[in-house]
Formats: C-alpha cells, sequence, structure tokens
RNA sequence: GGAUCCCUAGCUCAAUUGGCAGAGCAGCUGACUCUUAAUCAGCAUGUUGUGGGUUCGAGUCCCACGGGAUUCACCA
C-alpha cells in the first residue's frame, strides 16, 4: 500500500523541504492558512472561463457600437456582456468598500470593477484583506461596463481564487499614456535571474513573451516556405554512432544496453544526403544540434538549425532558395523587408551582393592570398598586416581567419561569401577554374556568420579522397577532423544526384529578426553553468 | 582558458577620504463605494554573493572561491 505525503504549510518545521521562506513569503503563507481555514479552497481543480481578457474587451466593443445609447454602467445585470474571466492579479487598487483589479492573461489585461453590494461579501473579503493579492490566479463573472474613468472593466458578481502564489513576482508598475504607449515603474533586469528563473521573466516582461512569439513565427513561416517549395520534412537521427558535416567537437554519451558510444550530432548533413539518395527530390529539417563548445553572445551548446538539400541545383540556385525564404520569414515577422538591428539598417528587400572570398579579402585586407600558395608564405603576408593567429594551421584555416579578421564585421547587409579554400571543405564540389577552390558560401548578416552552403559532393571517389585528406591534415582530437563515414560511402556509392545543401543557425536569424543583442535572449533556457548553493 | 567589470532588503538602486547600512516600489496596521504608478497616516524590512585577512573600525582595502556581464581565444 502506497503512503502519501501530507500537504503542509512550508512555515512547519518539515525535514522534507529545503524551502527558506522569506518574510514577504511568510506573509502569503499566513495567508494561505487562513484562507484555507475559511474553508476556501486555494488551488481549486475546476475552473470555467468563457471570454479572454482579449475577447471580453472585443465583446463588448461590438455590443457597445451597437448599442450607443444603452446604460453603460453594468448596474444590470441583464444588460450587456456577461463574461467569466480568468487571470493573474498584476494590480490592486483596494478602495474600501470597493476595489479594482487588473488580471492579465495571454491576450491582455482587463480591470475587474468589485462592490461588496454587487456580491457575497465574503468573496469581497478576498480582496478587501488581501487574502488573493498580486500574482494570484482568480476567476470573476460578471457584466461588462465602462467605469467613470471610461475604463472597460468587468463588474464583478461572482469571485474565485484559482491558485495562490507564494512568491511574490518583481514589482513591476505601469502607466498608460493616452497614445496607448506603456511606462513602466520598476524593472526586473538582472540577467542571471531571468535567464535561471526564465518563468519569473516571462511573467513579468511582456516584451520577453513577445520575443518567443516572434520566434514561433518565424519558425513557421520557415516551415511553410519549404512544404510550399515541395521539400518533404524529415527528422533524422540526433544520437549518432559517427559525427560529421560540420567542424565542431561533440558531446559523447553511452548506450548501456548496445555498449556504444553515441555523438549529440553536430550536424544533420550526411544524413539529410542520404535521403536523396533513396529517392526524395528535396528535404529539409529544423532541429537541434550540440557543440561542445565556448558560449558567447552568438553561441550557446545546444542550437536550431535549418539545413536543407535539394536535388538538381547547384549553389547558385541555393542562393536564389535561401534570399527567398529569407525575405519571406522577413516580411511576415516585421511587415517590411527593412529591419532595425542594434542600431545599424539591414535591407533584405534588394538583391543580396554576391562576392568571393578571395575577392573579399583582396578588397578589405590588400592581400591576394592566390599569391601566397603555402601556408608558410600566407603566414608572412598575414603577419606583415599585424594579424594574430594560431601556428600549425593549414592553409584554408589561415584564408578562413583572414576573411574574420579582416571581413566578417563590415558585412552587415545580407551577403554571400562564395568559393572557399578545399581543406576547410570536404562535402562541396570543386569548382571548375581551379583544384584549390569548392562551391561553397556563407551568408553573413549584421557581421554575423548566419548560414554555410555548398553544390554538395556527389562523387563517391572523390568523397573519399576528401577523408583521407582530413584524416591527415587534422589530428582525430581537433575540432576540426572529420571522422570518415563509411556508411556514407556506400551510399553515395549508389548514386546521389547532384545536389545543393544548405545550413542556417536559425536562433541568429531569430536574434536579427527581434533585435536580440544576445542568443540568450531568443532561447527559453539557455544554457548556464550549474546553480551553486 | 585569459583580461576587465559587477554582486547591498522581494524588485530597482543609494551609502562622501574606511566612520551609526538608506530610499522608492511591495509588505504589515489603519482610513477610503469609480481607482488607474490611486491617495493619506503609521510600522517593519539586511549573514552587503561565500570564506579568510588588514584595521580601533570594512558594503568600501587585500587574498581565495562562487555566479554573472563584457571581451579575447576557440567556434565551417
Amino acid at each position: 500500500m502506497l503512503s502519501f505525503s501530507p500537504i503542509f504549510y512550508p512555515s512547519e518545521a518539515n525535514p522534507y523541504m529545503t524551502w527558506q521562506p522569506n518574510k514577504l513569503e511568510q506573509e502569503r503563507l499566513d495567508k494561505l492558512r487562513q484562507i484555507e481555514s475559511m474553508g476556501v479552497e486555494a488551488f481549486p481543480a475546476r475552473v470555467k472561463r468563457t471570454h479572454t481578457a482579449a475577447q471580453a474587451l472585443a465583446a463588448y466593443a461590438v455590443w457597445e457600437a451597437a448599442h450607443p445609447d444603452a446604460d453603460k454602467s453594468g448596474d444590470d445585470p441583464a444588460l450587456g456582456v456577461t463574461v467569466t474571466v480568468c487571470g493573474r492579479v498584476r494590480r490592486q487598487n483596494i478602495k474600501g468598500k470597493v476595489s479594482f483589479l487588473h488580471i492579465e492573461d495571454e491576450s491582455g489585461r482587463i480591470q475587474l470593477f468589485m462592490r461588496v453590494n454587487d456580491m457575497d461579501e465574503a468573496a469581497y473579503n478576498l480582496v478587501r484583506e488581501k487574502l488573493v493579492e498580486l500574482d494570484d490566479f482568480v476567476q470573476a463573472t460578471g457584466t461588462i461596463m465602462r467605469t467613470q474613468a471610461g475604463e472597460i472593466s468587468v463588474r464583478v458578481r461572482e469571485f474565485k481564487l484559482l491558485a495562490k502564489a507564494l512568491s511574490p513576482l518583481p514589482v513591476i508598475k505601469q502607466q498608460k499614456q493616452d497614445d496607448g504607449t506603456v511606462i513602466e515603474f520598476g524593472e526586473f533586469t538582472d540577467v542571471e535571474t531571468r535567464y535561471r528563473q526564465r518563468y519569473a521573466d516571462l511573467a513579468v516582461n511582456r516584451e520577453v513573451r513577445d520575443v518567443f512569439k516572434q520566434r514561433a513565427l518565424i519558425i513557421r513561416t520557415m516551415r511553410e516556405f519549404f512544404d510550399n517549395e515541395g521539400f518533404l520534412e524529415v527528422e533524422t537521427p540526433i544520437l549518432q554512432p559517427i559525427y560529421g558535416g560540420a567542424a565542431a567537437r561533440p558531446f559523447v554519451t553511452h548506450h548501456n544496453q548496445l555498449h556504444q558510444d553515441l555523438y549529440l550530432r553536430i550536424s544533420f548533413e550526411l544524413y539529410l544526403k542520404r535521403l536523396l539518395v533513396g529517392g526524395y527530390d528535396a528535404v529539409y529539417e529544423i532541429g537541434r544540434d550540440f557543440r561542445n563548445e565556448g558560449v558567447s553572445f552568438k553561441h550557446n551548446t545546444e542550437f536550431t538549425m535549418l539545413e536543407f538539400y535539394k536535388a538538381y541545383i547547384d549553389y547558385e540556385g541555393v542562393m536564389d532558395l535561401v534570399e527567398r525564404m529569407v525575405r519571406t520569414i522577413v516580411q511576415r515577422a516585421t511587415g517590411g523587408t527593412v529591419i532595425e538591428y542594434q542600431g545599424q539598417t539591414l535591407d533584405f528587400g534588394a538583391p543580396w551582393q554576391r562576392l568571393t572570398i578571395r575577392e573579399a579579402i583582396k578588397q578589405n585586407a590588400e592581400i591576394d592570398y592566390m599569391d601566397h600558395p603555402t601556408a608558410e608564405s600566407l603566414e608572412a603576408a598575414m603577419r606583415k598586416i599585424g594579424l594574430q593567429f594560431a601556428p600549425n594551421q593549414t592553409w584554408g584555416k589561415l584564408v578562413e581567419h583572414l576573411l574574420g579578421e579582416t571581413v566578417e564585421k563590415k558585412l552587415i547587409q545580407p551577403t554571400f561569401i562564395l568559393d572557399y579554400p578545399r581543406d576547410i571543405s570536404p562535402f562541396a564540389k570543386r569548382v571548375g577554374y581551379d583544384n584549390q577552390h569548392v562551391e561553397r558560401f556563407e551568408i553573413y548578416m549584421a557581421g554575423m556568420e548566419m548560414g554555410n552552403a555548398f553544390t554538395e559532393l556527389n562523387d563517391p571517389r572523390d568523397q573519399e579522397a576528401r577523408f583521407i585528406d582530413m584524416a591527415q591534415l587534422y589530428r582525430a582530437d581537433e575540432d576540426d577532423a572529420t571522422p570518415t563515414d563509411e556508411d556514407y560511402l556506400r551510399a553515395m556509392r549508389f548514386g546521389m544526384p547532384p545536389c545543393g545543401g544548405f545550413g542556417m543557425g536559425v536562433d541568429r536569424l531569430v536574434m536579427l529578426v527581434t533585435n536580440q543583442r544576445s542568443i540568450r535572449d531568443v532561447l527559453l533556457y539557455p544554457h548556464l553553468r550549474e546553480e551553486q548553493r
């Protein structure tokens, strides 16, 4: 027979509860005890909502327009719109025998106008004696009316506590201006607490809630775009026996029963391209990648990636798709094609600039790296313009470093940088014009790398050669190591159609569209160090 | 991993050369039947991130640790 733990008041000495209520919390616990001793349920199971706050306001607007001369005092409960609304108490103004509460649900706020003679006195006294207070959830039924000040309110006739808040949220007061804008007084700004206790951040900061609504809209639009283009959405393994498709250190885990080490994926690339061998023309996946690397304002250990692969196009075709996709998203999310990001203006309407990496570096660093065909020679040229870099890097890594140091920050407008060195691009097809470059591009916006794409390598002999080259160039424990994936080669030997592919950091796009400076502000639960007590 | 800065009441912030830890909000007591940052009268609020040290005396100076921010390194 099971025995269940009793419900108790945390103020009592209890060996099982670690919570130490502070003074304000102790006040609330005392109120909870008082409420329950009166026979009032503090956490009832039954709730009945007929209208959200926004629906109630809208319903009243319709009624008012149809009855311009009707009494708006709400004195006659049969006249007008009767609603039951629910929400969290965000403002209280108790004036003796009459009280005003603002309650908030996801749709917005609505005022409750409570008079002791309109309702059961015991219910009214819950408010008057502040047994129901800020942050509690309540339900109210009544007729919608306008106060003498003109605010649309529910004239409450029935009132019920839905859930008691035992800890107070940070206090923020609002003042609504005549033009509809809202000024906030008091803030909840401590970033650590906001990230660690995102629920409190969301409960208190509407603009934070809005960011994540925008995020959902962006991802929904992305899905619709690819669905409309005839792509198939797929899901591929997160736990992979061999990681690949990107240069990054993976997380390792272990399957006990199979005695098998597994990696959390660092990209979806190789699994998606196998599907083109299987006969799909175009596939995409939106999902989580994991990289065992440092965090920064634009890096989180787990992040959301979009990848797509489409047969019978090359990287030119990919550029066209990407440009249309991003423009569609920006238009849907912002209503236009121009966005303000941290003081910069980005135009997504105009055709994006396309520039080879060689040309970009030539313009900004005055180095033509093709004049320096060896790592030693290129190192010397870079040292001459004052650049610092890690020793013993490959030629391609140096070129990439050169781009990052001299060009990246200047690429504010959306820009395609084309034709990367081969030795850092093991899955891209060589360009026609030489043996050093491959058909690959990255996109840059606001000085940040946003995405990466290739004309995909589909010759299994060349692919195998690349794996061999990578094994020679990079040690297995280096970030850039690309382990040979025999099964991927086996798939390619069955024939892979010529195709183009693309990957993009979705979080970074969300940062741009929502004008957030840090990736942590577009992730509900950003990765933080473990909390120490 | 390095450098710099930050951590004071539930929230936002003060505290002079090292000299009695304070204010607004919310909280508590009371008043108030149309308020809206409600108002008015009164009350209370602390292990100054943690642990050491210097000093007659530390929120303030020094050391270590914890957490965070920025930045560099790293990062297709």
